[in-house]
DNA sequence: CCATCTTTGTGCACGCGTTCACAAAGACAT
DNA sequence: ATGTCTTTGTGAACGCGTGCACAAAGATGG
């Protein structure tokens, strides 16, 4: 009854991958520092270090995008720079709402990365009248009483909604009636939207609660001793686990690529 | 020669997919929600619809948790919610630290989420002494020079990194040298740990950017017709990716499950 | 005790994403 | 021009994750 939304199909966006898309920004911030420090071109053995990923890897994702590359020199940086922002749609300007100024809607709304690369934030929203006017940022907050009007005023298609859980499923109603189109959520809440509306979603807790998961798997392990803490119908807490550290080094990085944020 | 972390071997912890692990944090707010309202039990498929996911799906990942289902009631609200929690270490005290407290760091310090399910903050930790010793979200920053000594006694293990980008790597050293072993990145850089250390990263910049990639398409797709803002040379916009069908409704979410969040 | 009904747990198939490995392409030197 | 050397672009194989569909399990009612 919630989601509505059940099984997705993980859609392949005009032939280019989810994942080959989650990357992009990546290469493009390594491209821009290389821009930077004037770099003429790049292997894409070494722009996939920079960037964290494997090289093959890259270079598929390339060419997805198509042949930017030239065989026996690698790409050219200021080429692939502008190639991957207009694939991303970086090469126009796009108004975002911030709704819900605490402390977290606030410090979005300062930060860099936002106001860096075609994101112009448009207004900040917050339902508490003694908010309204007052500055965060450089930009005064608007009663959300005004929503509807700023969104279509400024043509705004992207919402961000840092509000508390309660309220976030009906602040993102009213956006998508709006006419937002994509919704980054920072409540720790599923949200329910209609087709064609994308919504990624952040949340602290979860990042925290997977690493917690490792964490405790690597001091069991170093624990050592038989087999697993559980197993049994209980076992309360699997006991103090010994204060982990010590690398022992030969952990093999219990990463793998999982979300946790995610679409929907 | 950044990462020096090149392949990962998508290790698949103690037999708990990852991709499971991922989804845990979410199945337990769900729970948590229930719970609270003194919900006996649910089905696999109430709770899958609460959580956002599919309910096979769901069913799946509890078996690799073990049998804690009655087939023909569901699952016990309460026993999950306990032997979730202690798959994911939550029925331990982790201390935490944040090192760099500006603002988002400070919205990090206030950030109700932190300080529920078993985090603590141990400690705020900044390298401007003008910050040192005033108090934030009821915390007082320490200076950055006492790094090492507060995670040795304190036997924190996770730490989270909220600095600017050209100071994360070096942070992360003394981190990581000081015994932490998994660390919550914020700041937009590539990390290079030794094995055995986690790195999860979230960057706000990156999740906007996925977004304006399918805002775009969507904007090309309804613009229909022509589009290509440049093509020029190659490919070009290709254009017109045949103008889609229309909002029929039927536009089937560009989601897909893919990361922009993730390890290393 | 048996029949029926609900819901779990899972075998299986499919598709996406990753990685390897190599041929094609071009730069560069001779 | 021709040969060599570097690096791209990609075909193919593999593995993980997802979702279907169903048999097994147990509750419930007669």
């Amino acid at each position: 009854m919630a989601t509505g939304r059940t099984h997705r199909p993980a859609t392949r966006s005009r032939g280019i991958p989810e994942a080959t898309v989650a990357r992009l920004p990546l290469y493009l911030r390594a491209l821009t520092a290389l821009s930077e420090r004037s770099v003429p071109t790049v292997s894409s053995e070494e722009l996939a270090a920079a960037a964290g990923v494997n090289s093959a890897k890259l270079r598929k994702d390339f060419s997805y995008l198509g042949s930017y590359g030239t065989r026996g020199v690698g790409y050219d940086v200021e080429y692939l720079v502008y190639q991957i922002s207009r694939e991303l749609g970086l090469t126009q300007d796009w108004p975002v709402v911030i709704v819900g100024i605490g402390n977290l809607g606030a410090a979005l709304a300062g930060y860099g990365g936002f106001a860096s690369r075609g994101f112009r934030v448009a207004a900040l929203i917050d339902a508490d009248p003694a908010m309204t006017g007052k500055p965060v940022a450089g930009i005064p907050v608007q009663h959300s009483d005004d929503l509807e009007k700023i969104i279509n005023e400024d043509g705004v298609s992207i919402g961000v909604i840092a509000t508390p859980a309660g309220v976030a499923q009906q602040v993102c109603d009213r956006l998508v009636a709006a006419g937002v189109t994509s919704i980054l959520n920072f409540a720790p809440t599923v949200l329910s939207v209609p087709d064609g509306v994308d919504v990624r979603k952040v949340d602290l807790s979860i990042e925290l609660q997977i690493l917690a998961f490792h964490e405790q798997r690597k001091a069991g392990e170093e624990a050592g001793a038989e087999s697993g803490p559980d197993s049994g119908t209980d076992t309360g807490a699997p006991a103090a686990p010994p204060a982990a550290r010590t690398a022992g080094g030969s952990r093999k990085g219990p990463d793998g690529d999982v979300p946790a944020v995610m679409p929907a």
